[in-house]
DNA sequence: CTTTATATGTTTCCTACCGTACATACAGGC
DNA sequence: GCCTGTATGTACGGTAGGAAACATATAAAG
């Protein structure tokens, strides 16, 4: 397994033009993250950025009653601790692992000095776009939408962000994603098995019918891929 | 009312170094923005970047079968069009004045040479992580609160973009930019009105108690009011 | 192979909101 | 001052999802 070892299947780090590139790899820093590893807390000071490449990060608002809700997902195609070049710092969310995997990150202190620099910064900039575009979408289709047209995009989503079709994932824990009761979420599993879309067993889920998940969630999925597919181009035909 | 053609009353605009200002001041054209213009339409190309000053713009998104969300509001505070200096050109969302009042805007292409200088970029983007805060929060809102607390919150957020107390808006469009029912506002609103908090004729709506609000909205208002406090910070006591 | 923690399945009641259908009442134009 | 369009008020049944309580089943550890 040689890929999970190269930065670059993080589709940004892919995208940097070779100078930029060259002078990033030596500060680049491999790291495990593992289910449920916290990078960082809300309204924290963040150490570094984290590029992932198999692993797929929550940002999440855990809000004072101890519900929360996921705002966006970041995978392969993104970066998490887009405060740090926006310049603010920190976020009001918290970013969590949600499934497990590894990742390279670079010190608060290197990429500040790298982000005076303009093209790397206009890459990063589309990429935020598009994680915006992500974030208005979930606000939409939280107040819109059925959970079960949640539940279908959200794996779509999730799905997009890993190589194969299945996903090591409770039901408990993507009812915390979405903000519903792990009931609702057993309710619409069932439905999407028993329509022969999806098969699990406790704690992993795999797809079997993509098209078929994409036919009954709603539009939300489709804008957001949509979206990163123009913002993000594939460097090459991958 | 010579303060109603200072583009400072634009903040962001206010917050330019003297060197940026002097550039930009012969380059801003004021415009008025009466109710229900829209800015830009999901997906369009964008011509030109706006700087309101004393109107109110929602970013709003409109799904296939017509249903619509507000994602965020934008006023004196900030600037529409982020995605021509992010990068994107255009998003799926549509801008539409909310309140009528006016502005300043400036065209792409004088925007697109501004931004290949760092100062202005820098502040720009310390805004966009602001209104990144708002789409978050309205996406937790959604899923979690309660009509009468988003209420509260819009309220809020809408009077914080107005000098008064006094907002010009029916329920109607309140409703359509909670993405709620109409008749959802009005038994919210007639609670606010009987617990002495707000007092409305026709689409006119007087707030007499702020903290009274502040008290009955979720944390949201909070959360996003502190995150443009923190980010965007006022230049001078005003 | 058995145990045990934990993931999943099911049920009951409850509430907030939706869809729909109207009734009322005010503001501005004539 | 009256008319009329539009804003607001009210009421009804329907439904998705929440809260809580519990039953079942399976992976993984011993």
């Amino acid at each position: 397994m040689a890929l999970t070892l190269d930065p670059r299947q993080n589709q940004l780090l892919a995208a940097l033009p070779d100078a930029e590139w060259l002078r990033w790899l030596p500060q680049l820093e491999a790291v495990d993250l593992p289910l449920g590893q916290v990078l960082y807390e809300s309204g924290a000071i963040m150490s570094h950025v984290y590029f992932p490449t198999t692993a797929i990060v929550s940002l999440l608002y855990v809000m004072e009653n101890g519900a929360s809700a996921e705002i966006a997902v970041v995978g392969f195609e993104g970066v998490v601790g887009i405060s740090l070049f926006m310049g603010g710092g920190s976020t009001p969310s918290r970013a969590v692992v949600q499934s497990a995997g590894r990742g390279y990150r670079l010190s608060a202190q290197a990429m500040r000095q790298e982000f005076t620099l303009a093209p790397v910064l206009h890459l990063m900039l589309r990429y935020t776009q598009a994680l915006i575009t992500q974030m208005a979408q979930t606000a939409v289709c939280n107040r819109h939408h059925s959970l079960d047209q949640q539940l279908c995009r959200w794996l779509l989503l999730s799905l997009d962000r890993l190589s194969g079709s299945e996903l090591v994932m409770t039901q408990e824990l993507i009812a915390n994603m979405l903000g519903v009761r792990r009931e609702g979420v057993t309710e619409g599993a069932l439905k999407l098995q028993q329509a022969g879309l999806i098969r699990y067993t406790r704690g992993h889920i795999t797809v079997l019918d993509r098209a078929g998940l994409e036919r009954r969630s709603c539009e939300c999925y489709a804008v957001v891929k949509k979206e990163y597919d123009r913002l993000l181009p594939a460097k090459t035909a991958a």
